[in-house]
DNA sequence: CAGAATCCGGTTTGATACTG
DNA sequence: CAGTATCAAACCGGATTCTG
């Protein structure tokens, strides 16, 4: 069936949603999608996150081999990230949720205030 | 900017991304694409989910305008859940990241299964 | 049937400080 | 620079029970 599986909680399908609709991956992705980037330059670049929650979405999404994360024997330390042709490929799809979280923002906060909320 | 935005916490990108990310306003936009569907129905579609948290999904879908909750003077009685004309914009984005789950799953479990994961 | 209310444990998240 | 350690809090979410 076409997407009745996504409701198994077995589905693997489950397993991805659950893995990439956190809420640092997303963004995560999108920093990254220009070129590598270094550790401090995606905190610097993804407001609000703390190394330690960053340091853990970079861990899992190198675990499910979004990225890869690259060690240089330097100093000072330099690590970078880059995304995976996988982790690419997640792009596209991304970026239709955020374009259309861009375009329905106003009418999602027009019915939130018309809800008195 | 493009997608620069979705970075300030206080972009309301964000506050999109944090409430459709969730564990399950996914499936229920999955679940409702085909019609008008009762709370019940709903439940029992998407496996997993308890009526409390259920009721706060469909609650907050809602109150952002994305469904509609009709309610029939009836014994028993009845309530139907309806996406809304936004609810239903969702869905397009929203097969896009599905359906590259479903696509590249493997994938991703390769990757953890190399990682001894 | 469709929820509301309550209780409760566990994961997730985060601030802060510290280290190689 | 690139994290880790520690601790506390928030939140999610599940089971159960109850009601109109």
């Amino acid at each position: 069936m076409e997407n009745g599986d996504a409701f198994d909680p077995n589905c693997p399908t489950r397993l991805i949603l659950d893995r990439i609709g956190d809420k640092w991956s997303v963004l995560v992705v999108l920093s990254l999608r220009e070129g590598p980037r270094r550790f401090t330059e995606l905190r610097d670049a993804i407001g609000g996150v703390t190394p330690k929650v960053l340091t853990q979405t970079l861990r899992a999404m190198e675990h499910d081999g979004l990225l890869t994360r690259e060690v240089f024997a330097e100093v000072p330390p330099r690590v970078e990230y880059t995304l995976t042709p996988l982790g690419q490929s997640l792009h596209a799809p991304i970026r239709s949720v955020t374009e259309w979280a861009e375009r329905n923002v106003h009418a999602v906060l027009a019915a939130r205030a018309a809800h008195a909320g």
